[in-house]
DNA sequence: ACCTGCCTGTAACGCAGTTACACCGTCGGC
DNA sequence: GCCGACGGTGTAACTGCGTTACAGGCAGGT
């Protein structure tokens, strides 16, 4: 009956389609199986259970994404460009972020940035235990930043909540400020301007 | 036969110990149910489905958080003093930040600490779109930096991974950071540099 | 006495992950 | 040629989940 027998790799791709068109809550294993045209079963002779071929799903992605390559003159700005190209790896598989944040594996997608990482760094001049808390400041930086993106185009009518006007001391001094945080935010541009800041003063030798 | 008659509240005193015991997967409506010795539709009664109760319980929640207030006397230690307060508050929780993050509700949880921020970037001499910009750099940077925390927490054996020893060019060259880099991460100290770090360059004018 | 609104219990529906068990084909050994 | 082992598949079930249709119970107003 079966087409050419059923493979570990065809389980898997069908999978990961399922998961990047609708998120992972619609990988079901009847539904896999059912797309497949093959019996629930067979799924789990080839991946084991749902887990392992979560876990399977992104460990395929994480390699997909390779190494990353930083771009820019000095040590700051190549830093910067490696975390926006992690960034822009990461946004371009949200459903990725979803499954890894909930299986715990956020170490697993620290890694394509952290050789680049630590080589601008190194050649920024900064060594020993100092180098590693800016390399981990700047994952942490991204990472954490990517997953509060991702939560947030969760909620679609975020309702910002019932601030009531003029509260707040400032607002009525600084109208402007009132303003820009009643806007929505530019996640790109935030993104940047926090990056940028953060490494300038990792960069900076002496402080503390 | 039931005791005093089934009570909302009481509904969400239940489902908040469930959750904070052992993390929002083990609320479950019947085991919700036979906590309170009712029925399940009871439950549905008083609190309109699974959803409902789980919003209801955020809401709860960062009510109970309240606002935050800063310590220190520099506008700079004082937004750290802010941060670090609301990584704590938030770090009580555990849960919340799961059921939270899962229902896409992060901005809810930015806004204890909003007005305090505001405050004191405002005090620091930023204005208009700059001190916006400061005030959800710094939002950011707490909120992220707590969900890939908690979702660190949940990788028992990490397993750091097959690196390959002395891969790195600068391994070689600085096995101090690569002794560092081995080491597990204390994200308390790492926290407090990042934001420390972050809010120095936020502050300081005419930067780009 | 009866109706109405609030509240509770019984029993089911549909869907999920998982598995016990029977089956079918192929291939190596006799 | 036969036979058993093994790799792979299919049927049908088990459990547990969220949710709901439906049948009441109990108070109070009329």
């Amino acid at each position: 009956m079966s087409r050419t027998a059923l493979t570990r790799e065809e389980v898997l791709e069908a999978a990961d389609d399922l998961v990047k068109q609708h998120g992972p809550d619609a990988l079901t294993m009847r539904g896999l199986a059912a797309r497949l045209g093959t019996a629930v079963t067979s799924i789990y002779w080839h991946v084991g259970n749902r887990e392992s071929l979560l876990d399977a799903l992104v460990e395929r992605t994480v390699e997909e994404m390779g190494a990353i390559q930083p771009t820019g003159r000095t040590p700051a700005t190549r830093i910067v460009s490696v975390a926006r190209r992690l960034r822009g790896e990461l946004h371009a598989r949200p459903h990725l972020i979803a499954v890894v944040h909930e299986r715990g594996l956020t170490e697993r997608v620290f890694l394509p940035a952290q050789r680049a990482l630590v080589r601008e760094v190194h050649s920024a001049g900064l060594r020993g235990a100092r180098a590693a808390e800016a390399v981990r400041a700047v994952q942490f930086q991204v990472v954490g930043f990517v997953l509060v993106e991702c939560a947030r185009e969760l909620a679609p009518a975020q309702a910002t909540g019932r601030e009531r006007p003029g509260k707040t001391v400032s607002a009525r001094k600084d109208p402007a400020l009132a303003r820009a945080l009643a806007r929505p935010v530019d996640p790109e541009r935030l993104f940047t301007a926090s990056v940028r800041a953060l490494v300038k003063s990792l960069l900076a030798q002496g402080n503390n």
